[in-house]
DNA sequence: AGTGTATCCTGCAGGC
DNA sequence: TGCCTGCAGGATACAC
């Protein structure tokens, strides 16, 4: 669920929420989010304070002051993790599936909640997620990522260039509904192998990743289902989506009938006749 | 270096 | 109505 534009949202509106304030409380529902034990999870993020809030691929990074040192926070979202801020003058009513409980002073609740838990808090010194930082790829906003270095990187891997977007340590923040619709406007075949990009479907594919994410951040992500924004609002890209989830629907360029492939045990949603695997080699 | 499979979970849609 | 199966935005570990 939570992309890239996703987690961008709720991370602008948690920066304008969070930083300055102390979280006085923790209140640990689900134990297996956490990566260390409720009762040193709790003691260590207790009393201390919101410095920031930013974003690396689909993570949310939180910077927090504690006692002793600067530590991070990393928030994954997973598949159905949100996170849900209530103002302090509203009574606090707990969402479903209620995962942990930030109260916060000046007064208010930072809920984390995940219905299916496959998402991950996890706290770490300012040393440690430098480390962890550098395992993942480069931002595909970063202006320093240029057409050139795309089909650089793209050029030394032989898997279906829709594995390889989804591969969080060469690019991050590109989640399956983003590699469908980038494909498609750059008019790429799921399954090419990534090396066979030209340099010029490459330059077209940055194109498309960054339109892409770009108009879903302005629409605040895409909901199909479980994702909310920070207010428990949902995003509005869905109607923009060109070809994931429309098996069978007429595709919005050529009117052919949109098709689903497994790749990796994971759907890629593509237009037959606009997502060519091979140059055309009729007439 | 790749893939396929399984795993972690819950909820929902569709078939019967 | 209910039961069953399949599928879901993610990440990771395993065998091959």
């Amino acid at each position: 669920m939570p992309e890239l534009p996703e987690v961008e949202t709720i991370v602008r509106q948690l920066a304008s929420v969070l930083p300055g304030r102390l979280i006085s409380s923790v209140d640990v529902r689900r134990e297996d989010l956490l990566r260390e034990d409720a009762a040193s999870f709790a003691s260590t993020v207790a009393g201390s304070r919101i410095r920031s809030v930013g974003r690396r691929g689909k993570n949310l990074v939180i910077g927090l002051a504690t006692d002793t040192k600067p530590m991070v926070l990393l928030v994954n979202l997973g598949m159905t993790g949100r996170m849900l801020v209530q103002p302090a003058s509203e009574a606090v009513a707990h969402p479903s599936h209620l995962g942990l409980a930030f109260y916060l002073s000046p007064p208010g609740v930072l809920f984390y909640a995940d219905a299916r838990r496959f998402g991950r808090l996890v706290l770490l010194s300012s040393g440690e997620w430098q480390q962890e930082s550098r395992r993942l790829g480069i931002e595909p906003l970063e202006p320093g990522l240029s057409p050139n270095r795309l089909h650089r990187l793209l050029s030394a891997s032989r898997a279906p260039i829709r594995s390889w977007l989804l591969d969080q340590t060469k690019l991050a923040g590109i989640g399956n509904i983003y590699a469908a619709e980038a494909l498609f406007r750059a008019r790429i075949h799921p399954a090419r192998e990534a090396r066979s990009l030209s340099r010029g479907e490459a330059a077209a594919l940055l194109t498309a990743i960054r339109s892409v994410l770009r108009g879903a951040i302005r629409s605040r992500g895409t909901t199909l289902r479980d994702y909310r924004t920070t207010t428990g609002g949902e995003g509005g890209f869905k109607p923009s989506l060109k070809v994931y989830g429309r098996e069978g629907e007429p595709c919005p360029r050529c009117k052919a009938r949109i098709r689903r492939l497994v790749l990796a045990n994971r759907s890629a949603f593509f237009c037959p006749s606009c997502q060519r695997e091979a140059p055309r080699s009729d007439t």
